[in-house]
DNA sequence: GTCTATAGTTCGATAGAC
DNA sequence: GTCTATCGAACTATAGAC
């Protein structure tokens, strides 16, 4: 993929970002198999061609949408993690927030990498081997933190409480993939009531594992 | 799709049942759209052209496949959740049990259908309108149950909780779909194992989310 | 009810001009 | 770096014989 001096058209992005861009909103609204490059690139203007000239093939196109968006999500998380009282008495309820927040997105957008997000978490081959690429390293931090506020839990249950923790997220992003209108029938539900509920549900869920081992 | 004698074959299964038990691995291992009509065909050992003869689309030939075991779940679900008692100490965690059970397979068995089952949790349209059709009137049992026992809780909250707690299940089953590897690092967990976590883990986290509305 | 054959489309990927 | 044109394979679905 060598190094290239970025060339910036149209809306100030260069034609790699408008591409990269064009995939994940793709890739969120029909999943891997479902997309098309020939779609792919009807929505960044440019030809079919130039997606294969510029990434190869379809799974490193997916490959590189999951890369990119990875890396400030698990940047994120990592800072907000580092940023926890571990002594607190709600240190359980800010870890969760550090690993919940950041692929909600900010306040509110990025919907479409949160589908994609939440495509890995269930995914199969293709998506389990990203998933352990870029998104276990980050992984093992919350797993330790979680270790050192619930000392008693075992390695084991800490993994498992990630997984499940992980899942209650999914639910959330799944819920229409739209996280403004979540529990739908009524109104609507801010990012912050969103995750609030999600960390309340995940903290009782990871106590009461972490209780049942002592 | 009137009424036909169903004349068996094979293994004593009727073209119809090998054709769904087949569209069901199928579906389970790829994918509704990763799924073919051709590879359906090969599994079922008949051609292609049946397929359309007996069911009329992939589409349709799809809804059969969750129409078909979702009544089965069901079944088991509602007859589990009416042998609940309500008044018991451990009640939630007897109406988890009975969410959680029926669509994790008899004893250890079906895995595929359980893939299918994360997929329409996470899935977009189709699925949505799939559950909608065949597993909501049940759910609206199961959020009853929770308000029932916790009678602080809004019905906003159980609907929520429900949700939130099918999140958990997604994640179990989506550890590489195999319900018996599912920690798979140092050996197997039984279904009891991993139904109990799945308990213990949602009950803390509903009863959390109940707490915090008294 | 089941088959073979194929229509008609779409797909991912490539060749080659500019 | 970007395009047009196209290849070859895969797909869903149908036609028509038996």
């Amino acid at each position: 993929m060598g190094v290239e001096a970025e060339v910036l058209t149209k809306d100030g992005l260069s034609t790699v970002e408008r591409i990269t861009i064009a995939a994940e909103l793709e890739f969120a609204e029909r999943g891997f198999d479902g997309a098309g490059m020939k779609a792919i690139s009807r929505r960044a203007d440019v030809s079919q061609a130039l997606l294969h000239y510029h990434f190869g093939s379809k799974d490193q196109l997916y490959t590189e949408v999951v890369k990119r968006r990875s890396k400030v999500i698990n940047d994120e998380r990592a800072a907000l993690l580092d940023s926890v009282d571990l002594n607190a008495a709600d240190a359980l309820a800010q870890i969760l927030d550090a690993l919940f927040r950041p692929p909600l997105g900010p306040a509110g957008g990025d919907q479409a990498y949160t589908r994609i997000f939440g495509g890995l978490i269930v995914g199969r081959e293709r998506e389990r081997l990203l998933v352990k690429a870029y998104y276990d390293p980050t992984a093992q931090r919350f797993i330790d933190a979680l270790q050192r506020i619930k000392p008693k839990m075992s390695r084991k249950t800490a993994a498992h409480a990630y997984s499940l923790a992980l899942g209650a997220l999914v639910a959330v992003i799944s819920r229409d993939g739209r996280i403004e209108r979540l529990m739908g029938e009524e109104g609507q539900r801010s990012i912050e009531d969103v995750l609030d509920g999600l960390v309340t549900f995940a903290s009782g869920g990871i106590a009461a594992l972490a209780d049942r081992e002592n």
